[in-house]
RNA sequence: GUGAGUGUAGCUCAGCUGGUAGAGCGCUGGAUUGUGGCUCCAGUGGUCGUGGGUUCGAUCCCCAUCACUCACCCCA
């Protein structure tokens, strides 16, 4: 049997329900704050990802699909979508534009990584960005965009973790720092800060290990090390949450795996995730697009990711504990009884599809027990039943499976009659989704 | 890349220190040729992940391998 490749999944109904459900929504979120979408393509070189994402990240060192196209050129599977972004704001020179770029997208990312909860090697990202401002307002409004967001899904249980990750101008003697710090404590911490304390020593800050946390809390602190600049900036991002009233938390060690971030660094956790509990993460990228090309004074930014599967687990996990229970199947069933009125009956779904109802149909032929059957376990809300009598009499019996309550309903007024018991009656008792 | 756990029917799982497999759910039909959910009956289902070894005999014990899951790592 061919199976989908590791870290890969179909995704089915009714999971799938929640995928586009999640979309819509953001989308409408981003509207309202005047986001527009952009769409760029699946790959890209390899090159580009390189120089953004940062050579001596873990994405690309070994974490990246990477290909060679026939004539040669070396390709990526994007690992994330921001590189892309601001490629297409330098080539298209988005910044003569007037006012903000504001862009969000959505679709599939890869990085060859193990899979686990939470984690695939292909996963969906929703994401936006701002560019063209490094004003601490922009970073608000993105911040609080995104708590609408979860609240729209009733996530109200996500923290915000926020930081300053400094800039290129304050960072390096912070690295010094740090450095000069570790070297005499590392032969006590665990094997794995002693590695990192070569390949990228902010992340030792993050480590879990509960025998080095006395350590890490003597090692420098980054906000101490912040220019007057970054300073600035990080203050007034926290007045104008605190004078919103978003809570959030200052995680003086978070930091982010990417090169390309400067200043305001955050993060939402949420616990239903497991050990991948972060439910989105973003920050600042003042060089980014310089770096490709943009000019200094058009080249800020800011964005997050969301990872949208681990978005719709999170989602799962609240429905689940609120007991919601969401309808699996279509409005109508029209059930044809005998064989000769199947024309007569898709007449009928065909005039009830024009209405805007979503109808299934029965096969005509079938015993009516074994369609009404099926409607009722497909979860279909009203049943139609149709015979010859009742299309000759224009009255059509009309059966709300939840119910059994049945009623004949003049075949002028049915979609009428239907869209208003639709909005009225109960949730089927059918099958029901896990939400 | 590293570690641990688990692989038996479409799904969830049972299977006695080793005698070549079961249940529930599902699916199809019937009881009920114009009335579903409940009930009853029948049918449909499996190279017991794969390969090798031990044994008279392996789903069970041993080795290898693959897959999945979780964790490390990393990040969304």
């Amino acid at each position: 049997m061919i199976r989908a490749i590791k870290g890969t999944r179909d995704l089915l109904p009714p999971e799938s329900g929640l995928f586009e459900e999640v979309e819509t929504v953001a989308r409408e979120v981003f509207r309202l704050y005047n986001f527009a979408e952009i769409r760029t393509p699946i790959f890209e070189t390899t090159e580009l990802f390189a120089r953004s994402v940062g050579e001596e990240t873990d994405i690309v060192t070994k974490e990246m699909y990477t290909f060679q196209d026939r004539d040669e050129s070396s390709l990526t599977l994007r690992p994330e979508a921001t590189a892309s972004v601001a490629r297409a704001y330098v080539e298209h020179r988005l910044w003569e534009k007037p006012g903000l770029t504001r862009l969000y997208y959505m679709g599939p990312m890869f990085r060859r990584e193990r899979p686990q909860k939470g984690r695939y090697r292909q996963f969906y990202q929703i994401g936006a960005e701002v560019m063209g401002s490094g004003a601490p307002q922009v970073d608000f409004e993105l911040l609080e965009m995104l708590t609408l967001l979860l609240q729209r899904f009733g996530l109200t249980d996500a923290e915000l973790l926020l930081n300053s990750v400094g800039c290129p101008q304050c960072r390096p003697a912070y690295h010094e720092a740090l450095r000069k710090a570790l070297e005499p404590r590392l032969p006590r911490m665990c094997a794995d800060c002693q590695r990192r304390a070569q390949t990228n020593p902010l992340r030792v800050l993050d480590c879990k290990v509960p025998e080095d946390q006395p350590i890490i809390a003597e090692l420098p602190v980054l906000k101490d090390y912040l220019d007057l600049g970054c300073r600035e900036h990080f203050q007034q991002v926290c007045q104008l949450l605190d004078s919103a009233g978003i809570r959030y938390r200052l995680e003086p060690r978070l930091v982010r795996g990417l090169d390309y971030y400067t200043r305001t660094a955050f993060e939402f956790v949420h616990g239903a995730l497991g050990s991948q509990n972060s439910l989105l993460g973003g920050g600042r990228y003042d060089g980014l697009a310089q770096v490709l090309g943009a000019p200094a004074q058009a080249s800020q930014g800011i964005g997050f990711a969301i990872g949208e599967d681990r978005f719709v687990l999170a989602l799962q996990a609240a429905r689940e504990k609120a007991g919601a229970i969401v309808p699996a199947g279509s409005d109508v069933f029209i059930a044809p009884v005998g064989a000769e009125v199947q024309s007569a009956c898709l007449a009928l779904a065909r005039e009830l599809r024009a209405a805007g109802l979503s109808v299934e149909t029965g096969e005509a032929g079938r015993k009516l027990g074994k369609l009404l059957e099926l409607a009722s376990r497909t979860g279909a809300r009203f049943a139609l039943l149709v015979g010859e009598q009742d299309l000759s009499g224009n009255q059509i019996p009309v059966k709300q499976l939840a119910t059994g309550h049945q009623q004949s309903v003049e075949r002028a007024g049915l979609s009428d009659y239907l869209k208003q018991a639709l909005t009225a009656a109960p949730v089927t008792a059918g099958e029901v989704g896990k939400s």
